[in-house]
DNA sequence: GCTGCATGATGAG
DNA sequence: TCATCCTGCAGCA
């Protein structure tokens, strides 16, 4: 269930294994056959994220213009709820790891034993092959060193660079992105405050509509109102626009941390305190690559996923509720 | 082994 | 607001 900040970190991932390559790529589960095949044999010239959407540029192999030309075509993934990416290798690359939905990481050496022995020894020589599809693939991108498994995409599309940028025109603002996709980071800000205080609906509902702020997700939205004292139900328009735009500072400092990392820390150290006396809490997968492993995962929230659990400041229980259909979780007291 | 949930989004009504 | 899509895993028997 990823965020934006894993998109972005996936997007790197691709780039760094992928970058100026040349890929076959297919569908093993086969429902997305055609697609698979626009891209199969192409090189990838660009990588890019833009909240939860990724978007990989493909030009003919030997084309030398880069991602704005006529002839390159654009896979777009989107994750949703299920979707995740596999990575495997022959240990040439740094980046093997899984990113997407909670699932076990999977590296080279956990993938080996599925190997066929003989694929095994050919990997030893320096003539690695990727092992064998696990589930139902949608898309598989391999290289001469690694291979990516697609699998239980929302979306998983070829477009042209001008669809690309009609769903580019759709999304809001992304505190990850250097200049938040608005020209510079001070009119991302802008939009993003004036869109909240253009509507009555809910500042928590708001802050999980892709078209007011691109790349914030359930847990973003939960622990960004908690850490501003934010009431999640109070109408946009009534909010005042310099808390807006603390919360938006505070994203862009949260997001851009969980996309280094991998995880998802939202506690500052004062509030993390030992000895479950604050209570477990639900565990939550995050997809580190093992490097991000300081803060304890039952240590990283103040309210998400923790209804029923004293808050980690003024020990009032954590409140949950349903709200369009997600799971909203705060606190009353110092939510107020 | 089975069941229900999950960090998401869409389209119909 | 609801049903639907898609998949893996935690939690349970």
């Amino acid at each position: 269930m990823p965020e934006g900040h894993t998109v972005h970190r996936l997007a790197r991932a691709l780039d760094g294994l992928f970058g100026g390559r040349t890929l076959a790529v297919s569908s093993p589960q086969g429902r997305f056959a055609g697609g698979a095949a626009l891209l199969d044999g192409r090189r990838v010239v660009a990588v890019e994220a833009w909240g939860k959407q990724l978007f990989c540029a493909f030009a003919p192999a030997g084309a030398k213009g880069g991602d704005g030309a006529d002839d390159v075509r654009w896979l777009r993934v989107h994750l949703g709820l299920y979707g995740a990416w596999t990575f495997a290798g022959d240990g040439s690359a740094d980046v093997v790891h899984a990113i997407g939905a909670p699932r076990r990481r999977i590296g080279e050496r956990e993938t080996t034993p599925d190997l066929p022995a003989g694929d095994a020894l050919a990997a030893e020589a320096g003539d690695w092959a990727p092992p064998a599809p696990r589930g139902a693939v949608r898309l598989r991108l391999v290289g001469a060193h690694a291979v990516a498994d697609l699998t239980g995409p929302t979306a998983c599309d070829v477009v042209t660079g001008r669809e690309k940028a009609a769903v580019e025109a759709r999304l809001g603002p992304d505190p990850i992105r250097a200049d938040g996709g608005r020209g510079s980071p001070e009119a991302s800000r802008a939009a993003f405050v004036d869109r909240v205080r253009r509507s009555r609906v809910t500042v928590g509902q708001q802050l999980m509509d892709q078209a007011a702020i691109a790349g914030v997700g359930n847990i973003y939205r939960a622990e960004a109102l908690f850490r501003a004292g934010l009431d999640p139900l109070r109408p946009g328009r009534d909010v005042p626009g310099p808390v807006l735009a603390a919360i938006w500072d505070d994203l862009v400092v949260l997001m851009r941390d969980g996309a280094a990392t991998g995880a998802i820390v939202t506690t500052r150290p004062e509030h993390r305190v030992p000895d479950g006396v604050h209570g477990a809490g639900r565990r939550t997968r995050q997809n580190t690559d093992g490097t991000a492993g300081a803060v304890p995962a039952d240590e990283a929230f103040y309210v998400y996923h923790r209804d029923g659990l004293p808050c980690r400041v003024c020990g009032a229980p954590v409140l949950t509720k349903e709200l369009a259909g997600r799971n909203l979780f705060w606190c009353g007291v110092c939510q107020a």
